[in-house]
DNA sequence: ACCTGAACACCGTTCAAGT
DNA sequence: ACCTGAACACCGTTCAAGT
């Protein structure tokens, strides 16, 4: 059993929590390298023996936001829709983050897989879902963006009921397939 | 008649033309109030007399880029899409800077009113609307951002037929839709 | 009305060197 | 294997002052 070493060391997991914690304190803008290497009492160039870059270490950060998806077991259109918005929301800006780890090609998106399965015996599976995948991560998207503007006072807070216009997409979507159930 | 400046003075259309040069030339990342500055041979201190930061000047870019749609004609659903996608395709990550700009609410999106337009008569059409604007919104930055990831070598060029993938999507919406021509 | 010059408080990243 | 220290080339924004 070797001596423990003067100080803690950190692995990459121990970046990606301090980042999330960061991520929902301060938001996207605010999520430096510098202040995560801070948070952990480490140097900023530190970061880079376990990152090769930032890009790097968001889509780990994206990883994480999503992981919850991994073990789901929707079955329908709209159920994946509301397990993927639900993560997306429970982290500031999730979706940005999301949407730009993803089309970089750096983070997968398991809803993807999720909706083509619940679109399964349709022609347009694929279709629906990528679709779906892009309405969805819009539509946070949006949402997050304008929590952050009515933050700032920007704008005022929002009169619509979202949970009532997310769904209300997501069935425009469901009923252009057909012989889908929605048990 | 006053005399002419010992130097041209410049309003804020001219820094908004300055900026879309260089977003065509460096894209959003390289999109700099520094930058901007400079191709202007200004100070960057001078922009903040024409904008009051650097938000509101990407919003201006952002009603430029859509000022196509502005005299439109298209009357159904994929035409409206066509245009919108054509509009931001044609400067380099033109869908992430009027995503952002429209979701802060700084930016107004043409595309919006003429898909509801191409709705009417439904009982959806401002769902509708709404769910087709996060999708071309989402579609053209998600292809914007390979493109982006293509030319830095980190994904092979993609394979897939986008205007096909793009128009199928556009009819899985319509399709949801009771009553719409689809001329 | 429009702009300069200088400053402030930040960024991501590299790299030699330490332990 | 994991990190420090110092440096490089950048950022957006403010503000007094100039013309």
């Amino acid at each position: 059993m070797p001596a423990a070493p003067a100080t803690a060391r950190r692995t990459a997991d121990d970046v990606v929590d301090a980042a999330l914690d960061i991520l929902d304190s301060h938001g996207l803008p605010g999520l430096s390298m510098r202040r995560i290497a801070d948070s952990l009492d480490l140097q900023p160039s530190a970061l880079y023996w376990h990152f090769p870059n930032k890009q790097s270490l968001l889509a780990a950060v994206s990883e994480r936001i999503l992981a919850p998806l991994r073990n789901s077991h929707a079955t329908d259109f709209q159920q994946v829709a509301d397990e993927f918005r639900a993560a997306l929301r429970d982290h500031r800006d999730g979706a940005e983050l999301v949407y730009s780890s993803y089309a970089l090609g750096l983070s997968g998106v398991p809803a993807l897989g999720l909706f083509e399965a619940a679109a399964q015996g349709s022609e347009q599976a694929q279709t629906a879902a990528r679709t779906a995948v892009h309405y969805v991560l819009g539509f946070v998207f949006f949402e997050q963006q304008q929590e952050f503007a009515t933050r700032l006072g920007v704008i005022d807070a929002p009169s619509a009921d979202r949970d009532a216009d997310f769904a209300a997409g997501v069935a425009l979507l469901a009923a252009g397939l057909p012989a889908v159930s929605t048990s």
